[in-house]
DNA sequence: AAATTTATTCTTGTATACAAAAAAATTGAC
DNA sequence: GTCAATTTTTTTGTATACAAGAATAAATTT
């Protein structure tokens, strides 16, 4: 499991856009990318292409690459997307889970839960993460579950800001219960309703994504 | 818009890779293939590596790059999250589209009907994409327009083998009439779940996609 | 003769060198 | 002084050179 350097590079520097170290519109230049990570241009160009397939960056032939953050718009794209992809994790896992998933469900569940009563953000961060990867696992589709997870981590740097609404945690808590319920009846419909509900920005949770753009926007 | 020696490789490759010249498994020598298109390795280092990112080679760090024809399940999955990605498009272009574009879509129905009745399968094939094309954008969301055409593409080789069944034209044409159909009417479910049975894999359809992919998996 | 170890070769990954194109700057004209 | 044109400089795209790891072949040992 040796790395290139140009894979360290990448995750480097996707680490850095979505902190907003680049801004949108920056000019990644490679040299002194290249100096910056004492490599070659060599690496930082294999690293500013996979950026550039990833949607992080854009490509202008001969002109550099150029940080893309995505605007409002584009955000509630794909965040309309990653929450019709789990609906439909969430309908054929309805059928198709496994006993010991659904028990695994449960216990990431709970353990949510008490992430909540101990208000441990970072706890509930992480248990959040294993049920949503729960679910597109049980959908029994791994291209399906890939695409799932690409969108998820694309969107994470978004999502991590929606969960310091108040009460929200509580909330997302209780939408988790809904899916689960729904998929131990074997409810593909009901489940896939209630993961939409839950990754759809709607409502309250709209105009704070706006709001968490504003400074990067300006 | 000059394209760069590197895109019209990768181009090419893919070309190759989906016309079975590069059977599944085959390495793909860089040096080899550099010789053959008069470049250096650069460009063709460039073009393999955006072809691993779609998924049409694997990358083993220190070993070389591999053609990864998808399985039978592989092929199976990507053809589920087809339909469902298109399922959703029609269900949001139900409450979206536009009159003109509704109005496109008939006339291109149309035309897939002429190319029937002259039983010319590239002309149908041609309209066909259309009809999909005019879909995707008027689910309104160009993220998942563009998540879209990036499976389609993938699929592509595959789906051209389908439309070669007996009869396939004719039941394909009276497919698209039920999602204008029920997108006439603004049945968002109606629209989704006819799009839905369109671009699955069922029935005679999964025999004789298994039955195209044996001679490369020989 | 079989196996293990060592040496050689081949291939990938990285660095550097070069060429062409775009951006910037300087010079000239009005 | 401003605008345009040409030259200079910067930067990307490509080629080549070099280094390190993996596969293979050879040789020595058991």
């Amino acid at each position: 499991m040796e790395q290139k350097r140009a894979d360290k590079i990448a995750d480097a520097l996707e680490g850095l856009i979505f902190d907003g170290t680049f801004a949108d519109g920056t000019r990644l230049d490679e040299v002194q990318l290249a100096e910056q990570f004492s490599v070659s241009r060599t690496p930082v160009r294999e690293a500013l292409q996979r950026l550039a397939q990833f949607g992080l960056v854009e490509h202008l032939p001969r002109r550099g690459v150029f940080v893309r953050q995505p605007g409002p718009v584009e955000l509630i794209e794909m965040f309309e997307v990653m929450a019709e992809l789990e609906s439909v994790c969430a309908r054929l896992a309805a059928s198709r889970i496994t006993d010991k998933a659904l028990a695994e469900l449960q216990a990431t569940n709970a353990r949510c839960d008490l992430a909540v009563e101990r208000q441990d953000p970072d706890e509930y961060y992480r248990e959040n993460e294993r049920f949503h990867a729960i679910l597109y696992c049980q959908s029994g589709n791994a291209f399906l579950e890939q695409e799932c997870h690409k969108l998820h981590r694309r969107l994470q740097p978004f999502r991590r800001t929606q969960l310091r609404l108040r009460g929200r945690l509580r909330q997302s808590m209780s939408e988790h219960e809904a899916v689960v319920s729904a998929l131990e009846d074997g409810d593909g419909a009901r489940a896939a309703e209630a993961i939409r509900a839950h990754v759809a920005v709607q409502g309250e949770k709209f105009h704070h994504l706006i709001a968490s753009l504003k400074p990067a926007a300006e």
